[in-house]
RNA sequence: GGAGGUUUAGCUCAGCCGGGAGAGCACCUGCCUUACAAGCAGGGGGUCACAGGUUCGAUCCCUGUAACCUCCA
């Protein structure tokens, strides 16, 4: 074995290997218990980027550890077809050639898209089995396969049927490039330099004053949108217009006669208090213009230029068209003033252009009777738990204020909506398929959101609508979905509305709710700044097992992540330190050793101790793991593994395994294989790889630790007896250490212990354990006893129920080490006060526990009694000046 | 405007049910001790943002303030 930990030597190879054992199929033991989770479909023709290896590692650990504690596991992987991602993915590649998709036709078209899928899907694959995740992929979905696409209609069809799903002309956001509708949460808002064009409206009656004026003032951030005007708007109770309403104004530029009306939408606060109403370009002026009968004006194409509705300036871009006017507006003397504003705009979550409201007719999904079902859900015992909690709020408010969901997307990729129209009457149809005379309807050409789908993923890909299929039976609900908390509107939300509505049941009982992944400046990963981190290359250089350790003990549930190489490098180190210890024991095991605990009656101190901390560790680890705390699960691994099996067992274990006691040597080397067969069964849902590895070469039964027991806590080998007289022995260890240090005398150089003690459960300690005490500390010679005296020039230790002497006439500085016990008594004065000052609280005697009142009494006894051995000591010491 | 988050060592972050503040990295000192020098041993470093409150006791619970961040409108 290679004295440094090399992931090259151990991942290759060893996922196939998984794989062709079907390891990750359920085992369907009948009477196990189910444990099921669905992978978040990625995008089909994307790569997984840090927060994908961060999302499946999470899974990856719930889902080794309930597979290795005999549950009957499935984890079901899928990639979802995204529609306008891979669409714009896939026209983009076609522009390159000059075509478009218009050139190719719908059924070309798709089908270049599929080629597509099938050159692209498989990155993703080799990318998961790199990170090592052991999902089932007997069990593999796709958004767009036909089992899925039945799930699709039936769905869209039965919410039609109950009136759940209707087509209407309303104003929706457009992306104008992708052309096609977008929900609201596809667009991203944020702030854009505008202005304010303040432009005069002058009275149709020409004698007609407003502050001495023939015209009133409206400001607006988007002229081009003006010839869609049909009324000037002010508050009922704004008593500045009251004169005003009723009467009309022209439109500049184009004549038409324009009513003031009063609409309670309009705030009074608000620039003049005075708005223009274009209910076909503003979604608030839309709903006044329903209030008030308006005609509804559009004046743009799809591709946002303006159409012959606005005169000259047809067919120029909208913002082209923006200058054009305002100069026009200029020239004849309407413009008032231009003010710079800065201004909340939309832009379209996928192309980045400026959404535009349009009116159109869309389908549309009625959200409220939905989301008050699924409101309600959250108050029963099948409520959906959110961990952290605070992530219910987000799902809260948001069913709360939710408004309908327009789902139709004007693409070609995706699931054809389920809707025929006649072509001569104009009948709606809706059903899973066409009407029998075909050749009299037309298919709707348009196709439903990708989350249309992905929200029936839970039942859908298990076989949904057969209600009877194996796996829908035996695996829905799921346990745990896992994602990140920037898709709870977007997924969490809609699965659990669909689930409940369609199978009555919750998709799942907990959701994982974990961060994004920023970069050493804390900045988001975006393919603009260019500062994103490919998992592959990080796996590259440091293994998966290294990365996985990071992800899952980086930061706690629901905070972000700052990616670093520092911290890579920390869990490097972390598995070398396992390489390294479990390559120890490789070494100096017998070639038979069994990793079977000796009989018990014969441990020594290090075996009773280590065996009760790694009980201890188990039952928190397995604790931590049930409460979603990987951080913390971690770091109780880290500090059992470096600070007690490698820094004390393992030296320990040394004095026993180089010594000549055959039967002990083998009690050690079955302890330490047991031991170690525990530890990194207790890591292989973190880093399977390395673990996998290094169990294989110890003593072990069964055929991949995949499938191993999870360990369990062993309630009779709970030894606090043993954790209580470790710690003396540490304490000691430690003061002789400290001595060494601070007078530079290194493990080479002898010197005398004299342990003094009147403790004589302290003395045995110490006594039976000197042949540790000497591995760590070489002294010349040992003393202990309850009658050692301190020699003249000495350094001096004070412990917990001892006093350590150290003769070194010719390195100790009287002065310093006065100094050094003066130090010791300020300290213990100021501990021995503050348990003072707690006991003589009367009130603290009679309230707190009383464990925490004798927990005081004990410590101050302790330091007491140590204080008045350190003043004695600093007398002695004067004495020898 | 509404909601949420963050503020702890030089940096990045943990800190569970309220009862002596921890880690990694960095820093200082000494060691190649045959598992590991990417290691070992020892050490220094904190007004737990600020101000109140509750409590015998507050980094932790409550209220307010400030700064930064995110989402929604």
């Amino acid at each position: 074995m290679s004295t440094k930990y090399d992931p090259h030597q151990v991942e290759p190879g060893r996922y196939q290997e998984w794989l062709e054992k079907g390891l990750f199929k359920p085992q369907h033991h009948p009477d196990a218990k189910p444990y099921s989770i669905v992978i978040p479909p990625p995008n089909v023709t994307g790569k997984l980027h840090l927060g994908h290896a961060w999302d499946t590692t999470l899974q990856d650990m719930l889902i080794r550890q309930k597979r290795m504690q005999g549950y009957d596991v499935l984890w079901l992987p899928g990639m979802d077809h995204a529609g306008i991602a891979t669409q714009a993915k896939v026209e983009s590649h076609l522009r390159e050639q000059h075509i478009s998709r218009y050139d190719l036709g719908r059924k070309k078209f798709i089908d270049q898209v599929w080629q597509w899928v099938h050159e692209y899907g498989d990155i993703i694959h080799q990318q998961w089995s790199k990170l090592g995740i052991s999902v089932d992929y007997s069990r593999e979905r796709f958004t767009l396969d036909g089992g899925l696409s039945k799930a699709v209609r039936k769905v869209f069809v039965d919410l039609y049927n109950k009136g759940l799903i209707y087509r209407g002309e309303y104003i929706i956001n457009w992306d104008p490039q992708a052309q096609t509708a977008l929900s609201d949460i596809e667009v991203i808002h944020h702030d854009d330099k505008g202005a304010f064009y303040h432009v005069k409206y002058p009275f149709a009656d020409a004698e007609m004053r407003f502050n001495g004026k023939p015209y009133i003032e409206i400001a607006t951030t988007r002229p081009e949108t003006m010839f869609g005007d049909v009324a000037i708007a002010v508050n009922p109770d704004d008593q500045r217009y009251k004169n005003l309403v009723g009467k009309e104004v022209i439109l500049p530029l184009q004549g038409r006669h324009l009513p003031i009306i009063t609409d309670p939408y309009v705030d009074q606060d608000f620039g003049t208090g005075m708005v223009k109403i274009t209910p076909a370009h503003d979604p608030n002026d839309f709903q006044v213009g329903n209030r008030h009968n308006l005609e509804r004006i559009n004046t743009m194409n799809a591709d946002a230029t303006l159409n012959e509705r606005a005169g000259k300036y047809a067919g120029m871009d909208r913002f082209a068209a923006r200058k054009a006017i305002v100069a026009d507006l200029e020239q004849a003397g309407y413009l008032l003033k231009t003010t710079p504003i800065v201004h909340s705009v939309g832009h379209s979550e996928r192309t980045g252009v400026q959404v535009e409201a349009r009116l159109s007719t869309q389908w549309f999904v009625k959200m409220k009777p939905l989301a008050k079902a699924a409101l309600k859900n959250q108050a029963s015992d099948q409520r959906v738990d959110f961990i952290p909690p605070r992530f219910e709020n987000t799902f809260t408010q948001w069913m709360e204020n939710v408004h309908d969901w327009v789902i139709s997307r004007q693409l070609w990729w995706g699931h054809r909506i389920p809707a025929w129209y006649n072509k001569k009457t104009g009948k709606v149809y809706v059903g899973m398929k066409a009407p029998k005379d075909a050749e009299n309807w037309q298919q709707d050409p348009d196709v439903l959101d990708t989350w249309f789908s992905s929200a029936l993923w839970p039942f859908s890909s298990m076989g949904w609508p057969d209600t009877q299929a194996t796996d829908f039976k035996r695996y829905f609900p799921t346990d745990t979905l896992v994602t990140g908390y920037d898709i709870i509107f977007f997924w969490v939300s809609r699965m659990i509305f669909q689930s409940l509505e369609f199978t009555g049941k919750r998709p799942f009982k907990h959701v994982l709710i974990h961060g994004l992944i920023r970069d050493e400046q804390g900045r988001k990963m975006s393919k603009s700044l260019g500062n994103g981190i490919d998992p592959m290359a990080v796996i590259d250089k440091y293994g998966a097992d290294a990365l996985r350790w990071f992800l899952s003990t980086g930061s706690t549930p629901g905070q972000d992540i700052r990616f670093s190489y520092t911290k890579m490098d920390a869990a490097w180190n972390f598995i070398n330190k396992i390489w390294n210890a479990t390559r120890f024991v490789i070494m100096n095991l017998a070639a038979d050793t069994k990793a079977v605990l000796p009989d018990t009656a014969q441990f020594d101190l290090a075996d009773r101790w280590i065996l009760s901390r790694l009980n201890e560790t188990i039952g928190d680890v397995t604790r931590l793991y049930d409460d979603f705390e990987f951080g913390e699960a971690g770091r109780s691994l880290y500090n059992f593994i470096w600070n007690d099996l490698c820094d004390w067992y393992i030296e320990m274990s040394k004095e026993v395994l180089y010594g000549t006691d055959k039967l002990a040597i083998k009690r050690k080397q079955q302890t330490l294989a047991y031991v170690f067969v525990q530890t990194l069964e207790l890591l292989h849902p973190v880093m399977p790889f390395v673990t996998e590895t290094l169990w294989q070469q110890l003593p072990h039964t069964g055929d991949s630790i995949v499938t191993a027991s999870y360990p369990v806590v062993h309630a009779e080998l709970n030894d606090p007896d043993a954790v209580t007289q470790m710690g003396h022995l540490i304490e000691l260890i430690r003061a002789v250490r400290n001595i060494r240090a601070k007078v530079n005398a290194p493990l080479s150089s002898p010197i005398n212990v004299l342990i003094k003690t009147t403790d004589k459960k302290v003395q045995t300690i110490f006594e039976q354990n000197q042949q540790y005490i000497a591995r760590f500390v070489h002294p010349k010679a040992l003393t202990i006893g309850a009658k050692t005296t301190a020699p003249k020039l000495a350094m001096t230790a004070i412990i917990s129920g001892a006093e350590v002497y150290i003769p070194l006439a010719e390195l100790i500085d009287l002065n310093v080490e006065i100094q050094r016990m003066a130090k010791k008594v300020e300290k213990l004065q100021s501990e021995v006060a503050r348990a003072d000052k707690k006991l003589s609280n009367q009130r603290f005697v009679q309230n707190a526990p009383s464990k925490v009142v004798a927990e005081q009494k004990t410590k101050r006894e302790d330091y007491q009694k140590q204080l008045t051995v350190a003043k004695q000591r600093i007398t002695e010491l004067k004495e020898n000046m």
